[in-house]
RNA sequence: GGCGCGAUGGCGGAGUGGCGACGCAGCGGAUUGCAAAUCCGUGUACACGAGUUCGAUUCUCGUUCGCGCCUCCA
């Protein structure tokens, strides 16, 4: 069996991966607050941790890992939207969680073991809370409940920002309430005419870190193998997670492999509406194959910056293009090729991963190509359903024969003129003819 | 200001104390009625300056440049 070695942001090292407990590894990952499209940015972690899911059950079992990716379903952000648009934020909430589940599953990322809700744990979260109020961390003040940061010794491991350092470098106002400036909140107060739920501190909404610590404790226990997410939420959002379930289990560890993928840039810059260089996932797939996208992410080592273009979503499509032809009509081979399992057993090294690959981009080996590939979630397609996909612009398929009938003939014949008069027409309408040793097939341009 | 990351050929991107990973693009050739696809060939790349060393792109220090986080953000 492979060693898994992976980078923990906590231990700043890379460590080989021991699960606790092999027959159940338990991994979690922050999900998207649903309130808009999912932008190919927030994909970036979906496909990441899909390739270390993937890993993982190939290692330890298909059935012996749950990985968990929560919906934040209630949040500011989602009842601005609803606000706006005048419906409730389950309205809001449950319409772009099933877009980001289509979108997610167009880049072949598979379902999670459990998809948790937020707004599903307020008995959880406020048992939570009542534990760390109890325990003397936490502490209410004006419908609000508060984590006391000083009440926990070794605050800020994970981020390496000590208390001190935050409130130095604070840019925000500090609350009145707080007892101290680092404190953060646990349960805010709800107005009368926002969302919700009642508790022994009054009508309120969780914070936004409170989730997590509950859906992970009540799903995967105290202690879990893996936590991952983007490096932005290293600070404070796990930080903070970390703060309130070792707080609350007396010290327990929490989370024993930290993992955090480094963030995308869009031809170069940061991707934002105001430069145009803002793209949703949901809008990508209607142009760009899946696979391409998905590959495109995964050219990048998870922890270093990825910069997302068309240009290279157009060049990971050609290396598909080139996979496909080798595994045309090709059985894929029974076993994973190792040298593609230790490429992603080493950190996840998906660069090396697919050089691994391309090693096997040969006649002789396409059943190794396919294995390999199809581990990483690609080539899951008919090579001809890849080439062809859905019928070109404004011609059937069975024109397209009869041209191509017709164009057989007239080559017979050495009629060369209507020949490529027939190729040209054919290209107008974006498809584009291939003679081989069998004959001629066709395929949709890019 | 604090903490952290990075700099590899035209582009993307691994890796290594001593043989130019790999892909894309380019160029030359084979093949093809023309194409496409495929195959073969083709490149003195490791930001800069010191140091350690028989030898540094790789280790150490410094410099320059770029980036992220510091209580909305994957």
């Amino acid at each position: 069996m492979a060693d898994i070695y992976l980078y923990n942001t906590i231990a700043r090292a890379k460590q080989l991966f021991e699960p606790l407990d092999p027959s159940n590894v338990r991994m979690y990952v922050c999900g998207p607050t649903v309130y808009d499209y999912a932008h190919i940015g927030n994909a970036r972690p979906v496909v990441v941790f899909d390739v270390l899911f993937r890993l993982l059950k190939l290692v330890y079992g298909e059935e012996r890992v749950t990985y968990s990716r929560n919906f934040t379903d209630i949040d500011d952000k989602i009842m601005n939207r609803a606000a706006e648009e005048g419906t409730s934020i389950r309205t809001i909430s449950r319409r772009y969680e099933k877009v980001y589940t289509e979108d997610m599953a167009m880049l072949n990322a598979l379902p999670p073991s459990r998809t948790p809700r937020a707004t599903e744990h307020l008995p959880e979260m406020i048992k939570m809370m009542r534990t760390l109020i109890d325990k003397g961390h936490a502490y209410e003040a004006e419908g609000h409940v508060m984590f006391h940061v000083p009440s926990m010794d070794n605050y800020g491991r994970l981020s390496g920002h000590s208390r001190d350092e935050l409130v130095a470098g604070a840019r925000v106002e500090v609350a009145p309430y707080k007892k101290d400036p680092a404190d953060f909140v646990l349960w805010k107060p709800s107005s009368d005419d926002q969302p919700g739920w009642g508790s022994p501190w009054g009508r309120g909404r969780p914070g936004w870190h409170l989730e997590c610590s509950c859906m992970i404790e009540k799903h995967m226990g105290e202690t879990i193998d893996i936590h991952g997410g983007g490096q932005d939420l290293i600070f404070p959002h796990h930080e903070n997670e970390i703060a309130q379930s070792e707080c609350a289990n007396d010290g327990k560890q929490f989370v024993r492999y930290w993992m955090h993928n480094g963030y995308l840039t869009v031809d170069g810059e940061k991707m934002s509406k105001s430069l145009g260089n803002f793209h949703t996932v949901h809008d990508l797939v209607q142009d760009h194959p899946g696979e391409a996208l998905r590959l495109s992410l995964l050219t990048a080592h998870y922890r270093q910056p990825v910069d997302f273009s068309l240009a290279t979503v157009a060049e990971q499509k050609r290396r598909l293009d080139r996979w496909y032809r080798l595994v045309d009509g090709v059985q894929a081979a029974e076993t994973v090729p190792a040298s593609v399992v230790e490429a992603l057993s080493d950190d996840l090294n998906t660069p090396k991963a697919i050089a691994a690959i391309d090693a096997l981009a040969a006649k002789e080996t396409a059943a190794e190509l396919k294995a390999a590939a199809q581990f990483m979630g690609l080539l899951t397609q008919d090579s001809s359903a890849w080439f062809r996909g859905d019928t070109p612009d404004g011609i059937t398929v069975d024109e397209i024969e009869a041209l191509i009938e017709a164009r057989s003939t007239a080559k017979r014949h050495k009629d060369f003129a209507e020949s490529d008069r027939i190729r040209d027409r054919l290209i107008n309408h974006g498809v584009i003819l291939e003679d081989g040793p069998s004959g001629t097939t066709w395929r949709k341009a890019d």
